[in-house]
DNA sequence: TCCGTTTACGGGGGACGTAAAGATA
DNA sequence: TATCTTTACGTCCCCCGTAAACGGA
């Protein structure tokens, strides 16, 4: 699991779609389904259902939404954090 | 700023020491210390002050092993958060 | 047939490991 | 001088981008 991973997951939960969710992080769709497709195959567990006109999450994605973004957030917070008295 | 920054960063302030950090997590000395350096550069802060005997924790580095820790036990946490009911 | 996702394949950047150099008590 | 950290350098692996193929309404 990486960063990166939970960051392409949280924009394609948003945007319901890989293809936008790749232009939102400046990326092309492969890369991003590939990172998806590698995350849900380390935590075994399929995080959304694809259909022609995108991506739905699954139960299991909409819990794993609430947590990535506790992350992704903790680590937006990090210069703050050092940042000296 | 990746996980395995994070991982090594919490190894070091654990072990005071590159070295000892770098033997519990199956890596050399040189990688450790470039992540750390990186890690520091990016987040344009001194974590450790380095002394000859090893590493020790600056006011804000610190206040960072809290921090990683919190990150860190949500990313182990991640499996239980997908299983399902 | 059309939209979106997924694989193939070639190229580039980053991380590691060994070995040597630097720094401090 | 001895210990620990840091740089040099070569190698390998992983990720990305383009292009083509697959799949469902």
């Amino acid at each position: 699991m990486s960063l990166t991973q939970l960051r392409y997951f949280v924009a394609v939960a948003e945007e319901g779609s890989v293809s936008r969710a790749a232009r939102r992080c400046f990326v092309s769709q492969p890369p991003m389904s590939r990172q998806l497709r590698a995350l849900e195959d380390e935590l075994s567990a399929r995080l959304f259902a694809r259909t022609p006109s995108g991506m739905t999450l699954s139960s299991e994605g909409a819990r794993f939404l609430a947590h990535a973004r506790r992350i992704l957030q903790l680590v937006d917070e990090a210069p703050a954090v050092v940042r000296p008295d």
